[in-house]
DNA sequence: CCAGTATCCTGCAGGC
DNA sequence: TGCCTGCAGGATACTG
């Protein structure tokens, strides 16, 4: 479920509510996700550390403690972390808990078990395979240098080549679809059949529609992240995601949707070109 | 290297 | 009502 704008919003919230809170213990099992869980090495590691400032990049989330160390997290298709007191019921699938010194519990929930929670040494970061392989940040200065010639260079369609998380990381299924729209340029589209001008077009489009996304969860950042809530997640109006069978909201024509890269996809075929 | 497909897992909506 | 199927905002192993 999360991208970018999500996972940047949760960043933004845990931040706000915990930084400086010390962790007093864990609790899990230890369980198969996208890595193995491995809640005794949490254990081992984890209590007594301060959580720092939390870091983002794409849509993997990075819970720096001090002493120094990381905590990697990304959520997945079905993820969530929330704050709430230790009295509050537990969830099904809540994987990893860090009690923390205010009475207050960090919770990872993860239904569908495609996340990530893992400890990572200093240092580890710049090996980690995950982290390693990501693309350009969206809302880093050179997007607009670097993205366009990328796009430009690939035969695949234009949706897929946004979700692949080698090129720009950060983007998934509503975005890519949204970025899309407001260019005007058919998710079907070859990377190397669009014209650089058109593909400035995208990479300018991408950006700004994670930027708004982003700025919409950060004004109602500190409703979410209420002591017992979610940090729920924000979606922008949606031009077109979702909405296949209803009117474009530019062209007034019916969306539809294809699978393009085994991803469902709308789009306008009027507008989009 | 690149493009496309299958796969991991649970929950839920929709059809019968 | 219950059962079945397909699909879900992700990442990656594998195939050709």
């Amino acid at each position: 479920m999360p991208e970018l704008p999500e996972v940047e919003t949760v960043r933004r919230a845990l931040d706000l509510e915990l930084t400086g809170r010390r962790i007093v213990g864990v609790r899990g099992s230890s369980i198969a996700m996208r890595r193995p869980l491995d809640v005794e090495h949490l254990t081992a590691v984890l209590p007594g550390r301060r959580l720092a400032t939390p870091r983002r990049r794409g849509k993997y989330l990075l819970i720096d403690v001090d002493p120094p160390g990381t905590l990697l997290n990304h959520l997945g298709m079905s993820g969530r972390l929330t704050i709430t007191d230790a009295s509050a019921p537990v969830l099904p699938h809540t994987h990893v808990t860090l009690e923390l010194d205010d009475g207050r519990e960090l919770r990872f929930v993860d239904p569908r078990r495609f996340g990530l929670m893992v400890w990572l040494e200093p240092g580890d970061e710049v090996v980690d395979p995950s982290l390693a392989a990501l693309g350009i940040e969206p809302l880093d200065p050179g997007l607009d240098q670097r993205l366009p010639s990328l796009l430009k260079a690939r035969r695949a369609p234009l949706k897929s080549l946004l979700l692949d998380q080698h090129l720009v990381a950060g983007v998934g299924n509503i975005y890519a679809a949204e970025a899309l729209w407001r260019a005007g340029i058919r998710p079907t589209r070859a990377g190397h059949r669009t014209s650089i001008d058109r593909l400035t077009t995208l990479t300018r489009e991408v950006r700004s529609v994670l930027a708004e996304a982003v700025e919409q969860g950060g004004t109602t950042i500190r409703d979410y992240a209420t002591p017992d809530g979610d940090f729920g997640y924000f979606a922008i109006h949606l031009a077109v995601y979702g909405r296949q069978g209803q009117t474009c909201l530019r062209c007034q024509n019916t969306l539809r949707s294809d699978v393009i890269g085994g991803r469902t996809t709308a789009w306008c075929p009027h507008c989009q070109r």
